[in-house]
DNA sequence: TACGTTTTCAAACGAGAGTTTGAAAACGGA
DNA sequence: TCCGTTTTCAAACTCTCGTTTGAAAACGTA
């Protein structure tokens, strides 16, 4: 419990949290997070007894950072008309577009793991995941009172796949063919033009059935 | 250029792209491949110039399918009022969820590869991308008369987004918190639905700028 | 200060990866 | 059939990975 001891466990989560955000679980090697901390390799073994326990600590990390910062958004947003709240909402789902604070890097870790979840994160993730899922379904269910369960769910993961792709795939869009450059102004643009069409998605059309 | 050489390089490619469709390339090793294809291990180099050579023509087969697929697929929507082909297009995207063909194998390497590109699949992209691309920014185009081109490029991709989360993430959805279980019928309906939205969202509502 | 505990460190270990090697086998035209 | 070429094969090689080891250093308390 002593001070020292402490520092290098700090030093070696954040180096961890960088990497595993820049570059997920795999391509993340003991000796690169080891060379980032400064600390010697068999100090993540002494630690987190190993990689894995390592990265449990990360993703516990970033999940409680990720679930207060939606708790806190959703307090904010409560009083705000839908389509308001729908479109902070998809704003702060596209925030690692234009920042590279530790939010984004939370989300970037997540994002790693809708690929090849590891079973550390299907363990969090089905433990903690319903009040993440909570939030988006209540924001979609403003738009859709009458619909089911089912449908509630398939609509908040609608509205996250739409701001996800963009988000993952930041880098090859910005290359040919399709050369979406993304800077803070057109982040907002995309933003409005995302909630736009989602709120019209979601309202009652006159249309087919 | 005799014939049995030409066997066991096809034993190869197809036991290749199973394995890379399922496991990506990282956790698909030379060693599980000889194995399922029944040949020499040092038949991949030998016939390939090694595990990357090999996966650029898993890549190469896997992009000329699909491109094929699209065409065809284009083809024949072309005649459609744009709602119906906006429907069979995502009902097509949806494919992977219900099929285990060629096609769907085709589209889950891809999937694989907007997490981390190789270098070898980002040349394929930015060389041959491009008809794929105006496939869908031209489905979208129907919809969006007067946008412009960068308009339209992110409908198209926001348009693959909405279907590629629900592909990407089949396993994950099945189990807590969200339990989205996605049989035949299930993609049907599912299919509809995002299909729903999109037109109403794409539609010109009379809303907010 | 002296001593038991905690923490750091350099080095080595074993497993698994992709690749290379050189000989044996199979092939095919003369 | 014979012989140069192509193809297969088992084994070994090299590299990187995560982990282990045992001693040295630092620490905190009596």
């Amino acid at each position: 419990m002593t001070r020292p001891s402490e520092i290098t466990r700090d030093r070696i989560l954040k180096a961890a949290e960088r990497l595993f955000a820049e570059r997920g679980y795999d391509a993340t090697s003991i000796r690169a997070i080891v060379a980032r901390a400064r600390v010697n390799q068999a100090a993540i073994n002494y630690h987190f007894e190993g990689k894995e326990g390592l990265y449990r600590e990360v993703l516990r990390t970033a999940f409680r950072g990720l679930t207060e910062d939606q708790i806190a958004h959703a307090d904010e947003t409560a009083g705000l008309p839908r389509e308001e709240a729908l479109a902070a909402f998809v704003r702060r789902q596209l925030r690692p577009l234009s920042a590279r604070d530790e939010t984004s890097r939370h989300m970037r870790i997540f994002n790693w793991e809708t690929v090849r979840p590891t079973p550390v994160f299907r363990k969090l993730l089905s433990e903690e995941a319903a009040s993440f899922m909570g939030l988006t379904t209540n924001l979609v269910h403003r738009f859709l009172p009458e619909a089911d369960q089912r449908t509630l769910s398939v609509a908040a993961i609608w509205l996250l796949g739409q701001c996800s792709i963009f988000v993952r795939n930041r880098e090859q869009l910005a290359g040919p063919p399709v050369s979406l450059e993304l800077d803070e102004t057109a982040v907002d643009w995309l933003a409005q033009l995302l909630s736009r069409w989602t709120v019209q998605g979601l309202g009652t059309g006159f249309g087919r059935a």
